[in-house]
DNA sequence: TTAGGGTTAG
């Protein structure tokens, strides 16, 4: 017999292990119990295990009223201790040690004990049963739960009480909700628990309505609610976004009389927060007569998720006042107000009072440190913050790529998606689409295709972020097709996928198929947002749809809702300018209730060189330049213009002020995907070996835009090219047994 | 001894 001596206290993190329990051999098993052997588990702790001690001094009453109180207290380690000194060992305590460990969060832990238990001769029963089922919900071992769950039913306990109670939250938990439904359907009697285990159920898998039928069919049973019900269904309201329903429970609750218990308090302000009503949460909140540090963090969230940053940070001034310190909860929503303002500034000062508070290492704390560092535009802080890190999960790394891609840094997210295998992880639906736009930017289509492959074998098929991401990457690789392909797949599309879609086709310049979709997509009840309308803006600007597009805008408020931003004019010029109508352009930059950004100036700038208008063009150059003194764009483009029209003095003036503010011409950078090959290249670059033939075939496909490529012959282009007065190009063509997908501009990629 | 719990990262 062994038994644990010791638990030794050396946090050691492990990354990854395979536990024998998980299909290995009996014999395999029990062999790791051996005497002298050390285990440490994944949560860092280590055991020991050694040959069986004898005590025998100590007052075994004593003993156990000191072991009880220690579970009682989730003492951890000293019961463990005290547990290891025990020489009987009925199934009373070790019921009693797997509970404490389940409790404290030992999950692994806990269902090793529970092996080991029937390892050494005692039977787990009707009170062991709950806490391992519990345990396998919380380190969502599957395998496990289910090989539980058939032992159940074989020695039939399935259907007491509370092991079936346990059953429906760990399904539940490990996103099963069929058979947490199954469970709680075949149980012969009900209490309460059961009844809130099946809200809560429908909660962990995201599914507020479920939850609130529940509650009623609950009713029509005559239970009625306690707090546990009532906490719920209050995270049920912020689910579905529903003020009314969040306000109708608040009457529930004051009728219950439960409004004075500080959980309820937390999950009311909670919900307000979440649910937009911050008036509401706030004149609740300052009834309160005694508050928790959580209901405090609740205000401050619900400041940050209101878009009112600055005042979550009086609420920690408050906070603070009223003789509350600040945890780690307080600083994670605190950054979430950092980042909405954008200030690195304030982000550094959270992250410095962290560190003088010793509340680092914290897994969540660290990840939004990482999340504000990228959203304040710092990428490079985030992976600093992101190694600092003493131990790093999936969602910690799934931030840094996003970080990175966020602020341009592809290769480096790349880098960091790689990592992800070798560290033997594996990306979830977050992953992917975090690292998806990487691709969509440097338009590789082939690693992208590649990616979409994994999708599939991994079953992230069905989930809509990555449909959407999906779609959104194959257009901007300029496969529309596919990208259409994409779309019609997704099984539950959201706005999302629609704004992805109309944009997809407005990208490729079929306005007219865009305009389309939006008329489908509101018959089909999404309520479009305002991505929506510059997605559509941008369509009926690409088609010079003009009537569609006034129609479009001023449908915004009148039938929406939805007050135009600075990107819905910025759309509205760009068609204006589009089709020529520079008077109607500066109209309406004058009649905007909102500042002209560089943009809009930016807008009626091009389209004034486009049109040749020098007066209108000089005028917005005028507006542009306090605000953008140095963008290299607005010279150029006010040199060419000068430059067309003659005025070469003018021309000289622009450079030579580029010069003196030092600014140089940004060079424009296309990139092709061949063959699994980028190459580069740039506006009247000739460096190519072929470029001769590059430039003719360039010729022929310019003169036939938006002409189906594919129809094209290699040898009715050959035939075409054949006509140039370059023979060379022709006869090198013909000498390479050139096709037409082989056309590789500059090979210098 | 039994089950369910507030705020918490992408």
């Amino acid at each position: 017999m062994t038994t644990i001596l010791s638990l030794t206290s050396s946090f050691k993190f492990v990354v990854k292990e395979n536990t024998p329990r998980r299909g290995a051999k009996r014999s395999e098993f029990i062999n790791q119990y051996e005497p002298n052997k050390q285990k440490t588990f994944n949560s860092g702790r280590t055991f020991r295990f050694q040959s069986e001690l004898s005590i025998g001094k100590t007052n075994l009453s004593r003993q156990m009223e000191d072991f009880v109180s220690y579970v009682e207290s989730g003492s951890v380690e000293k019961a463990l201790q005290l547990f290891d000194e025990m020489n009987e060992r009925s199934s009373f305590l070790w019921n009693l040690i797997i509970r404490v460990l389940t409790n404290s969060g030992f999950f692994e832990e806990a269902l090793d004990l529970y092996f080991r238990m029937s390892i050494e001769g005692t039977k787990a029963d009707n009170f062991t049963f709950p806490f391992v089922i519990k345990a396998c919900g919380g380190c969502l071992d599957h395998d496990v739960g289910r090989k539980i769950h058939s032992k159940l039913f074989k020695d039939g306990l399935d259907l007491d009480l509370h092991i079936s109670n346990s059953l429906i939250l760990m399904y539940a938990k490990l996103g099963c909700i069929g058979s947490a439904e199954k469970v709680f359907d075949e149980m012969p009697i009900r209490d309460l628990v059961s009844w809130n285990s099946m809200i809560n159920g429908y909660i962990m898998i995201s599914d507020g309505l479920a939850s609130f039928m529940c509650v009623r069919k609950m009713q029509q049973y005559n239970m009625r609610p306690d707090r546990f019900t009532i906490m719920s269904t209050l995270h049920a309201s912020s689910l579905v976004c529903s003020l009314p329903k969040g306000k109708e429970i608040h009457a529930l609750t004051i009728k219950s009389k439960l409004e004075c218990n500080p959980m309820v308090q937390t999950s009311l302000i909670d919900m307000y927060g979440k649910c937009g009503g911050m008036c509401y949460a706030e004149r609740f909140f300052n009834m309160i007569s005694q508050r928790h540090i959580a209901s405090w963090n609740a205000m401050i969230r619900g400041y940050a998720l209101n878009g009112r940053p600055l005042e979550s940070f009086s609420c920690l001034r408050k906070m603070q006042e009223n003789g509350c310190k600040p945890d780690n909860v307080s600083l994670i929503n605190l950054l979430l107000s950092c980042s909405q303002v954008g200030s690195v500034l304030m982000g550094k000062t959270v992250h410095g009072y962290a560190i003088r508070m010793e509340f680092l290492s914290h897994i969540v704390l660290e990840t939004a440190l990482i999340d504000m560092y990228g959203k304040c535009g710092e990428p490079r802080l985030a992976e600093l913050a992101f190694n600092r890190m003493h131990q790093r999960n999936l969602i910690s790394r799934n931030t840094l790529i996003a970080s990175l891609v966020q602020n341009g840094l592809y290769k480096d997210a790349l880098k960091f998606f790689w990592d992800i295998w070798n560290d033997g992880l594996k990306p979830d639906a977050m992953t992917i689409t975090g690292i998806l736009p990487v691709y969509s930017e440097i338009a590789q289509l082939r690693e992208g295709k590649q990616l979409h492959g994994y999708i599939v074998k991994s079953g992230f098929c069905s989930n809509t972020f990555v449909l959407n991401s999906l779609t959104y990457m194959y257009a901007k690789c300029g496969d529309l097709v596919s990208a259409r392909d994409m779309f019609d797949g997704i099984f539950l599309k959201d706005v999302i996928s629609w704004n992805t879609i109309i944009m997809a086709y407005a990208i490729h310049g079929y306005g007219e198929v865009s305009v389309k979709l939006f008329s489908k997509m509101k018959k089909m009840g999404i309520k479009p947002n305002a991505s929506t309308f510059v997605s559509l803006l941008s369509s009926c600007s690409v088609s010079g749809m003009v009537e569609e597009g006034w129609k479009y805008f001023n449908s915004m408020k009148s039938e929406y809702g939805i007050d135009p931003d600075i990107e819905h004019y910025g759309c509205m010029l760009d068609l204006l300018g589009r089709v020529g109508d520079l008077n109607r352009a500066k109209q309406l930059i004058t009649e905007m209730p909102l500042e002209p950004t560089s943009r809009i100036w930016g807008s009626l700038l091009a389209a004034s060189r486009r049109h040749r208008d020098l007066e209108v063009a000089e005028f917005a150059a005028k507006k542009m330049l306090p605000l953008e003194h140095d963008n290299t764009g607005l010279y150029v483009l006010l040199s060419n213009l000068y430059a067309e029209t003659g005025r070469w003095e003018d021309v000289k003036r622009i450079k030579s002020l580029m010069k003196s503010r030092g600014l140089t011409k940004t060079v424009g950078v296309t990139m092709v995907d061949v063959k699994g090959k980028t190459f580069r290249f740039t506006n009247e670059d000739r460096s190519h070996e072929h470029s001769h033939l590059i430039y003719d075939v360039l010729d022929i496909i310019l003169k036939n835009p938006r002409g189906d490529l594919s129809k094209f012959k290699p040898i009715d282009l050959l035939r075409k090219m054949s006509k140039s007065t370059d023979r060379h190009s022709v006869r090198l063509a013909r000498n390479s047994g050139w096709r037409f997908e082989d056309l590789s501009p500059f090979q210098n990629g």
